[in-house]
DNA sequence: CGAGTTTGACCTGCGC
DNA sequence: GCGCAGGTCAAACTCG
C-alpha cells in the first residue's frame, strides 16, 4: 500500500515501541532476533526520519530482560502508553499507533489523536460482523440477501464500507510483528488458526499466508511470510486482540493452578520457555511497509548480531507445540550468549 | 463428517 | 479513471 516505491516510512521508526519484534521460539535451535529496541527518546524524534531514518533508528535491544518484559514495557511505559506520537509528536506521515484500547483503557478509542492512527483497512475490532459481508460473492448468490432489508444486503454492505471510507477513516487493528527463525511458516503460538488465504507479495518470492483465529467471536488475524533476505526467518504479524484465553495456556495453567497468572499474559513464543498466556500483543501499531521494513531491519540486526551487538534469544529446548509448564521469569526467557 | 487448506476470483485502497 | 497490490471470500479439496 504505501506502495513500493513509496518510500518507506516508518513502521518501526515512527513508533519506537512498535519496533518490537518478538521471537517465537520454535524448533530446536532458535535464535530469534529481537530487535528494534529503540529508545523512546530517539523515537520521539518521531518519524523524524522517515526513510533513512531506520538506520540509526534501529537500535540495540532495550534493557528488557525478556520478551514479556519487553512487551509489557510497552504497555506500561508512559511514553508509549500515552500515545507517543499522538498528541503533538504527531507524526504526519505514518503513524502509528497508539492504541488507546490497549495501552490506556479499553474505551479510550476516541482519544486517539486522529489521523495518526494507522491507516486502516480491514474492519476493526470486533469487526466480526462486518467481515461477514461477503466480498467475493458471485452474483447469483446474492439474490436472497438482496431482497431483504429493502434493498440489498450486498449493496448495503458495500455502502457501509463506503461510508466508512468517506466518513471517517476506518480504523485498523493494531499490529505487531514478530520475526522468528524457523523452518515452518506457521508457528504454534497457543491459539488455533485457520488459513483463509495466501498471496504472493511483491518484492518477495515467498507467499504471504493469512490466518484468522478460529475462536467464535475472535477476529484476530495474522499474516505469515518469509523474509526475502533470509528465508529462514519467518515474519508473523498479528492484528487484533484475542477475546479469549489461549486454549493451550488455559489448559496448562489450569493443570497447574496457575490460572491467575498474569492477566496480561506472556508473550507468545517467549523464547526458551514459551508460554502463550496472553493474546499476541495487540500492543503496538504497525504499518504497512511492514515486510520491507522488517527485512531491512533484520539485515542490520543480523549483522549486528554477528558482531555480537545484539542480544538474541535462544530457545534452546523449545518445542513447537509444547509450552513449558511453568511461568517463566524474565530471566528464564533470555539466554544471552 | 467436520475441520482445515488450497486456490482463483473478487473487492478495496492507493498512487499515478 | 486506471492499474496495481494487498486482502478476503468461498467452493473445492484434503485429511484425520
Amino acid at each position: 500500500m504505501s506502495g513500493p516505491g513509496g518510500g518507506g516510512h516508518g513502521l518501526y521508526e515512527d513508533h519506537p515501541a512498535a519496533a518490537g519484534f518478538l521471537p517465537f521460539d520454535h524448533d530446536d535451535d532458535v535464535v530469534a532476533s529481537f530487535f528494534f529496541g529503540r529508545s523512546a527518546a530517539s523515537g520521539g524524534g518521531a518519524g523524524a526520519g522517515a526513510g533513512a531514518g531506520d538506520d540509526d533508528g534501529v537500535g540495540l535491544i532495550t534493557p528488557y530482560s525478556s520478551i514479556t518484559d519487553y512487551l509489557q514495557g510497552f504497555l506500561q511505559d508512559p511514553v508509549y502508553a500515552s500515545s507517543p506520537l499522538g498528541g503533538d509528536a504527531a507524526v504526519k506521515h505514518e503513524t502509528v499507533v497508539d492504541h488507546p484500547s490497549q495501552a490506556g483503557g479499553v474505551a479510550a478509542a476516541p482519544a486517539t489523536p486522529n489521523s495518526s492512527v494507522l491507516s486502516s483497512s480491514s474492519e476493526a475490532a470486533g469487526g466480526d460482523d462486518l467481515r461477514r459481508c461477503k466480498k467475493g460473492r458471485r452474483p447469483e448468490d446474492d439474490e436472497e440477501e438482496d431482497i431483504d432489508d429493502e434493498g440489498s444486503a450486498v449493496q448495503s454492505c458495500k455502502t457501509n464500507k463506503m461510508k466508512n471510507k468517506k466518513g471517517a477513516k476506518k480504523e485498523r487493528e493494531p499490529r505487531v510483528a514478530f520475526m522468528t527463525k524457523s523452518e515452518v511458516d506457521h508457528l504454534e503460538d497457543g491459539y488455533r488458526w485457520r488459513k483463509y488465504g495466501q498471496k504472493a507479495v511483491k518484492n518477495s518470492s515467498y507467499p504471504r499466508s493469512y490466518y484468522r483465529c478460529t475462536a467464535p467471536r475472535c477476529g484476530v488475524k495474522k499474516r505469515v511470510e518469509r523474509s526475502e533476505q533470509d528465508p529462514s526467518m519467518v515474519i508473523t504479524t498479528y492484528e487484533g486482540q484475542h477475546t479469549h484465553p489461549s486454549p493451550v495456556s488455559y489448559h496448562m495453567h489450569r493443570q497447574q493452578g496457575l490460572m491467575h497468572v498474569s492477566a496480561r499474559g506472556v508473550m507468545p513464543g517467549a523464547a526458551g520457555a514459551y508460554q502463550f498466556g496472553a493474546p499476541p500483543p495487540p500492543l503496538l501499531g504497525f504499518d504497512e511497509a511492514l515486510a520491507a521494513r522488517v527485512r531491512m531491519t533484520m539485515n542490520q540486526q543480523q549483522q549486528q548480531q554477528q558482531l555480537g551487538f545484539v542480544p538474541s534469544i535462544h530457545a534452546a529446548a523449545a518445542r513447537p507445540t509444547m509450552p513449558p509448564l511453568h511461568l517463566h521469569t524474565a530471566q528464564q526467557d533470555l539466554f544471552l550468549p
